[in-house]
RNA sequence: GUCUCCGUAGCUCAGCAGGAUAGAGCAUUCGCCUCCUAAGCGAAAGGCCGCGCGUUCGAAUCGCGCCGGGGACGCCA
């Protein structure tokens, strides 16, 4: 039982409301001089027919303080708690200490599956800053639900499918010099960028193209081997990037994977009669919703991503039998989503409750836009590797003593621009700038793993300590705080995936590192006095524990050294 | 035009299952390394929480209406 339920308990009884009641009024005050809890007692005063401060000083003095709590005081309308400091501050460094890697976890997943779709990229098209979100998002929130017991599987919905690869193909017949395997991404996106130039020039390309994409849909075995070739060159090389930032999937089935199984899905919704046919296109009427139709089959007869998704989304379903399935997709496709889930409700599918479009904001260049084709593009890597290098030269500056810089800086640089999009709520649109995404003060990766690589130091140079210590000596405001932080860590961890937000944990973290620094500036760790140093450092040690953890729950490093 | 999201300090953002003086960081100014990593700590300054009405004992937080901005709106994903 913890405290709000203790309080609730006692106060029940007095004021004449059920404990769960009581149990939401409590709440913790934001200034922590004015207690653990309070209770505020203006929704009394109807019931009671009294006003809000005589309820408080009244509760005060017939309260009979609940153990664990030291101290119980009414200042205005309010009724203040104030808790035992020594026994909360073994509970939670105990705790820490004890389940080390696994602090913040828990089971309440277990048994469960949770599927996620993220970073979704195009094969033979860059891997650009533009994918960040999705993929640094989709990452922290598969690893945070997994941390929850959860067992997840992560899908990269691959664009490998489509007449750009008839495009790509014709391209490479054209001017290729080498084995396709030989190709790198810039190199293939160069072939594309070119092809739309000559294309210009000689739309009879075009048709070659659509030939050579309807070859790879015949199973023409030279077509379908380039295309092949060309998936297998891109993933190879992406996914170099996505171990730099600790990304990784169960599943990479993307488009094409789905080609051979949308059309049950079309005959059903044409048997059930909620398509029908519309301009020559099979269309769901979503008037009544007050939506735009959601288009299933093309004039042409060729499918679109909706169908895709449908498909993909029954798939996933019959495979993993998810309890939810994630889509980590900007919010511009917002509407698309409603429409989809939509056509999959009216098709009886009832776990499209469990179907959740975790959208983020808009990717956009300080001063201008995106585009493949012409040729402005930020590669993600590049932006990697200018983080990293700027990292290196600060290590060079502050530690030229330290061992393995590379490493270090590479944790650290990488950090530094994931952690850019998972500090704030995901709905923030992000603009890309090199002076905002280099600056390493303040909030942000580097000062986290700095503090982290910090107490890491502390405790290499205390060496041995004692197992036991007497967290009742940790009585100070920095010690309390630090604790508090600690403590409100694995709620943090368990909100952000109800909220499907993990700057929940960022905070958190943010928040614990904060305070770790104020504590080691007006604390000294390595105290003369035994007893205290021994204290100290298990707090130091479970600050360590809760700030690496948190970081891996983001997908970072948490170097020891930096 | 319709739908939708957003609007908090000069800038970037927390806070929004309503509660006690609205919080950070960046930028600006000023302090702090003979002691555990100064990528740190502290201080100053900076706010009709877009505007109005409503609900409530109480609204940055909930509802409605404006204003301003982003996005989407049938054969791209």
């Amino acid at each position: 039982m913890d405290s709000v339920h203790i309080l609730a308990a006692a106060l029940s009884p007095l004021c004449g409301v059920d404990e769960a009641s009581l149990c939401d009024w409590i709440e913790v005050p934001k200034n922590t001089e004015m207690g653990d809890y309070a209770f505020p007692c203006f929704r009394l005063s109807k019931t009671l027919r009294k006003a809000p401060n005589a309820i408080a000083a009244e509760l005060a003095e017939k309260l009979e303080l609940p153990a664990g709590f030291t101290k119980c005081e009414a200042v205005g309308p309010y009724l203040n708690f104030f808790t035992d400091k020594g026994a909360v501050a073994d509970t939670v460094l105990s705790r820490v200490l004890k389940e080390g890697d696994a602090y913040g976890h828990s089971t309440e997943g277990s048994g469960k599956t949770v599927c996620v779709e993220y970073s979704s990229i195009n094969i033979a098209k860059p891997f650009g800053f533009h994918h960040l979100p999705s993929t640094a998002i989709g990452n922290a929130l598969y690893r945070i639900y997994k941390a929850l017991g959860y067992h997840t599987v992560g899908i990269n919905h691959l664009g490998d499918w489509g007449t750009q690869f008839g495009k790509m193909i014709t391209a490479y017949k054209l001017w290729g010099d080498k084995p396709v395997d030989d190709y790198s991404i810039r190199e293939l996106v160069a072939l594309y960028v070119r092809f739309h130039e000559e294309a210009e020039q000689d739309p009879s390309l075009n048709d070659t193209a659509r030939a050579w994409f309807h070859k790879i849909e015949q199973g023409d075995p030279e077509a379908h081997m380039l295309w092949e070739k060309m998936k297998d060159s891109t993933i190879r090389e992406v996914k170099v990037t996505y171990k730099r930032m600790g990304v990784e999937f169960d599943s990479w089935n993307g488009e094409a994977f789905y080609e051979d199984k949308m059309q049950p899905i079309i005959d059903e919704l044409r048997d059930k009669g909620i398509s029908k046919v519309d301009q020559g296109a099979q269309i769901v009427d979503l008037s009544e919703w007050n939506m735009p139709p959601c288009i299933i089959v093309k004039s042409d007869g060729s499918t679109i991503y909706a169908t895709r998704d449908l498909a993909a989304a029954c798939y996933r379903k019959a495979t993993y039998d998810f309890t939810k399935l994630l889509y980590v997709v900007a919010y511009q496709q917002d509407l698309h989503f409603k429409q989809f889930f939509k056509v999959l409700e009216l098709m009886g599918r009832d776990w499209v409750k469990d179907c959740v479009h975790v959208n983020f904001g808009m990717v956009s260049m300080e001063g201008g836009s995106f585009s493949t084709r012409g040729g402005k593009v930020l590669y993600l890597d590049d932006v990697l590797d200018a983080a990293v290098e700027k990292t290196y030269d600060i290590i060079c500056e502050k530690s030229p003593d330290l061992a393995d810089k590379r490493s270090a800086a590479e944790a650290v640089g990488v950090g530094a621009i994931l952690w850019s999009v998972l500090y704030n709520s995901r709905i923030k649109d992000v603009t890309f700038s090199w002076d905002k995404v280099l600056n390493f003060d303040g909030e942000t990766a580097p000062y986290v793993q700095y503090t982290h690589a910090r107490s890491c130091s502390v405790l290499r140079k205390a060496g041995e300590r004692p197992a036991s210590f007497d967290a009742s000596l940790l009585n100070d405001p920095e010690s309390t705080a630090l604790l508090k932080a600690i403590a409100a860590f694995p709620e943090a961890v368990r909100s952000a995936a109800e909220k499907y937000e993990p700057y929940v944990v960022a905070r958190s973290i943010m928040q614990i590192a904060n305070a770790f620094n104020r504590f080691y500036y007006e604390q000294r760790i390595m105290a003369d006095d035994e007893v205290v140093r021994a204290a100290r450092l298990a707090l130091c040690d479970a600050t360590r524990q809760t700030l690496k953890n948190g970081l891996n729950l983001l997908g970072l490093s948490a170097p020891e050294r930096m």
